[in-house]
DNA sequence: TTAAAAATGGGGAAAAGTGGTGAATTTTGT
DNA sequence: ACAAAATTCACCACTTTTCCCCATTTTTAA
């Protein structure tokens, strides 16, 4: 399951070092040395497992009839902006320059576990529309709080 | 399976290379030698390995009645269209120009690699048309996000 | 404080992409 | 039908990019 923030930087050559925590969000033996990422919604990018990628695929993807030009439309965002992309031995990865680009990012990342995915935003683009404590007011009482 | 994004360049004789990541996409030893290209739905072209367009033709066209007009065009557009595709050394295909000319592609190519085919189009034409992330919002709970 | 783990920076080898040349085949004109 | 020209095709060689690993720095935990 993952979940937290953590704040990486893109080095010179497009390396985003993933933290342990996270490699490590799904049993501490097995480190997670692969993620298949893809446009995200919202300006950022998702990155999943590949159990999760493929399940999704199969389940909600491939049954999309092809006949509506909308879903043909999110397969290519989805599928079409997909990168199986492998963690080096210091748990780094390089993000397609398609992807970079989609999420504005240039520099400082900030990642976010959130449990079945994660999430990669733009530093500068995050803190732009961060969530705060207000907008938990409507929610509190049916979350139970 | 095919995915991911990709933007080579229409050479000086016509030659499109097509990336060693999609050719690697059906099993790491086996790399594609030949694709099937024939029309697209919207304005680009789709290529198949040859498994996939055979069974494709065998279980999706043939069995199409012919006393329907509509049928006969399809017919028409997907396999007249067709052409046989095979890869030089270095992983390239000249693409013919009749093909070329529907999908308006001249000089820059994108090309998504979309789990069983393989999208080319003009990169002018797909910026056109390049789907964002407001798209998805109408997907997104059933698609499970 | 020290040791271990994680993050960061960098360099070298290998792979992939690109341009080009010569042979072979097809087309054209006489 | 034959020769010349043009186009196509296959492969070679160079440039660029990618990948993989080593070394150093920084952080964390004991």
């Amino acid at each position: 399951m993952f979940m937290g923030e953590y704040s990486p930087a893109l080095d010179d050559k497009g390396r985003v070092s993933i933290p342990v925590k996270l490699r490590k969000a799904f049993g501490e033996d097995a480190l997670v040395e692969k993620l298949v990422v893809t446009h995200g919604l919202d300006k950022c990018l998702m990155a999943f497992r590949n159990e999760e990628w493929n399940e999704f695929v199969e389940k909600k993807l491939m049954p999309l009839s092809q006949s509506d030009p909308k879903n043909r439309m999110s397969v290519r965002f989805l599928v079409g902006g997909a990168c199986e992309c492998e963690l080096d031995k210091q748990g780094r990865m390089v993000i397609p320059s398609n992807l970079l680009k989609y999420a504005g990012i240039t520099n400082d990342v900030i990642i976010l576990g959130l449990f079945n995915k994660i999430e990669i935003w733009s530093k500068e683009v995050y803190e732009e529309c961060r969530p705060d404590g207000a907008i938990m007011n409507s929610f509190a009482d049916e979350l139970g709080f």
